[in-house]
DNA sequence: CCATTGACGAAGA
DNA sequence: TTCTTCGCCAATG
């Protein structure tokens, strides 16, 4: 298993046609780790991870390097859960962003 | 152990 | 607003 399922555990709790931000999962960790390790961390998380609410601190999808098809799909998918991109593909972050319960 | 990379973020120009 | 630079933590060679 994963030494970051806290992590994973955090963006299970995101609804649908909410999002968080890498900056913002690290943060709110009990043991707060980096955006990048927060990155490494969704780029080998497990299926059942709704890795498409999460987006940088921009309001953009991510991953156009590794996998450019990758990008649409995020987008794709946020899109069917409601979410509005602007015509630079950015979405409106003080509306969409979830914050999570700290207990 | 050192250098490079990676689904990032904030500050400076 | 766009681009560059530095910092950040973990993984890989």
């Amino acid at each position: 298993m994963s030494a970051f399922e806290p992590v994973y555990a955090i963006v299970r709790t995101i609804p649908p046609g909410r999002v968080m931000t890498y900056g913002q999962i690290a943060k709110g960790l009990e043991r707060p780790l980096s955006p990048k390790a927060v990155g490494w961390a969704m780029s080998q998380c497990p299926d059942d991870v709704p890795w498409h609410r999460v987006v940088d601190a921009k309001g953009t999808c991510s991953r156009d390097r590794a996998d450019p098809s990758g990008r649409q799909t995020q987008r794709r998918r946020l899109e069917r859960e409601g979410v509005a991109f602007d015509a630079k593909g950015r979405l409106d972050l003080e509306a969409l962003r979830f914050h999570p319960p700290r207990g």
